[in-house]
RNA sequence: GGAGUUGGCCAGGCAGUCGCUCUGAUGCAUAGCAUCAGGGAGGAAAGUCCGGGCUCCACAGGACGGGAUGCCAGGUAACACCUGGGGGGCGAAAGCCCACGGCCAGUGCCACAGAAAAUAUACCGCCUUCUUUGGGAGGUAAGGGUGAAAUGGUGCGGUAAGAGCGCACCGCGUGCCUGGUAACAGGCAUGGCAGGGUAAACCCCAUCCGGAGCAAGACCAAAUAGGGGAACACAGGUGUGGUCCGCACUGUUCCCGGGUAGGUUGCACGAGGUGCGCGGUGACGCGCAUCCCAGAUGAAUGACUGCCCCGGCCCUAAAGGCUACGACAGAACCCGGCUUACAGGCCGACUCCCAUU
C-alpha cells in the first residue's frame, strides 16, 4: 500500500465525528483557512471539510477548494499527528491561486503538529 | 474585399508521476486488499420558469372556486416549446419583433389642460334675428384653442352659416360570391355612420389542469426507552404495616409488532445515441442496422511537472523571452423545452456595397 493514499477511513464521514471535533479543538487560522484538530483514538489522521456557500459561492470553487485540501492532506498525512482535522474556508480563499493555498495549508499542518504534541 | 443577417458545431491538445470513484475478471481469505482491463461532468450540468415519465396519497360522477393558455394549421408523451402559414410593426435588403380573442354582456378608471373625457355638451368663432348698442334669443360643430385621445378622412356640391345634408374615392359595418382545411385575402352589393381609450382593470368566451414529490416510495435494522404475548418460577426482594393476609412494584428465557441512528434499494436500456433508407415545404414520423455511454452520497471525475496551441505583455521588426492569464461554469431520479451566463475558434447559407475579369 502506497503511503500517499487517501481512503474513506481517513475521512470524517459522520455528523458525530464532526461534532466531536467542533466540541473541543486546537485551531490554526489565516486569511485562507481555519483548521481545527483534536486527537483521535485511531492510529491515523482523519480529514473533514467544511466549505460554506457563504465563503465560496460557486459550486466549482467549492469543489476546487475541497480537492486542493484533500490533495495537500494526502501528501502530508504521514507527517501528521493521529487526530481529526476539519478545514474551514476563510475570507479570501475563493480568490487565491492554487499555489498560495498549498503554501497556506503546509503552514497549518506544521503548526497543528506542534500544538498537538504539546497537548 | 467590406458591412450585415442567419443556421450548425467545438469548448485547448499530448506525455509522465501521484491520487479518487464505479464495473468486470483473477488471487489473497473478506468492514477489505492487490493485480489486470474498461468507464468517469455540460452546452448550458446553472436559474428551478413551464411540460411529461416514475412513485405515493386521494378519487362514483359532476359543479363551484382557483390557475394556465389565447390569430390559424400541424408536430409531440406533453408544453407556455417547435415547424409552416395569416395579420400588424421595423429595416434598403437578407431578416427581425409582436399577450395577435372579446370593451354594440355588465361594472370600473381616464391625472393636467380643456366648454366637454361619454348620461353628454358649446369657450372663442361663424350665421340669422331682436336691440335700450351693454348685449339677448336661436342656428351651427366647418375654423381656432386644450389634450396621449374630441363623434370618420380628402375633394366637390350645397347652405343664411354649416353639417354624411347629398355625391365620388378611402375607411367602417352588414350581406353575398370566389380562393384557401383554416386564420385570412380578393370582388360585388348595400347602409350614410352605428359612434373615444383601457381587458399585463374586474370580467366574459373557448381550451386544458386532483395533490405532493426520489428527503417520493420499498426493504433490512443496532443502542436506549417502552408495548403485546408465551413458557419457567409461584419462590424471593422492595414499599405499606406492630404482625399475618392483602395490595403495588420487581425476575429469567423466547417470540411478535412499531421504529430512530445507520445501511440497502429506487439508480442508470432510455419518449436513448449513431449511421443509412423512405415519407413530409418543415417541425417530425416510419423502417433497418449498430452501440451501451457518469452514478458520487460531509458528496468521485483531480493535483503537480514538461512540451505544444490560442490570447496578452516585452521587443524597432523578425528571432526570441515572460506569464498570478485559459470563457461561463460542476451531474445528484430521468427526459423535452424556455431563460440566463460565456474567452476564443471552425463550417455552411443569404443580403447589400465596392473593386476586378
Amino acid at each position: 500500500m502506497s503511503a500517499a493514499r487517501l481512503q474513506k477511513r481517513a475521512r470524517l464521514l459522520k455528523a458525530v465525528d464532526y461534532a466531536r471535533v467542533f466540541d473541543n479543538a486546537v485551531r490554526s487560522s489565516d486569511q485562507y483557512f481555519t483548521v481545527l484538530a483534536r486527537k483521535n483514538d485511531s492510529s491515523n489522521p482523519r480529514l473533514g471539510l467544511a466549505i460554506s456557500k457563504k465563503r465560496a459561492k460557486l459550486a466549482v470553487t467549492r469543489n476546487r477548494l475541497k480537492r486542493l485540501i484533500r490533495e495537500s492532506f494526502r501528501l502530508r498525512q504521514q507527517e501528521l499527528f493521529a487526530a481529526d482535522y476539519i478545514v474551514l474556508a476563510g475570507q479570501t480563499c475563493s480568490k487565491a491561486t492554487n499555489s498560495e493555498l498549498n503554501h497556506s495549508l503546509d503552514k497549518h499542518w506544521q503548526r497543528l503538529n506542534k500544538l498537538c504534541a504539546k497537548s
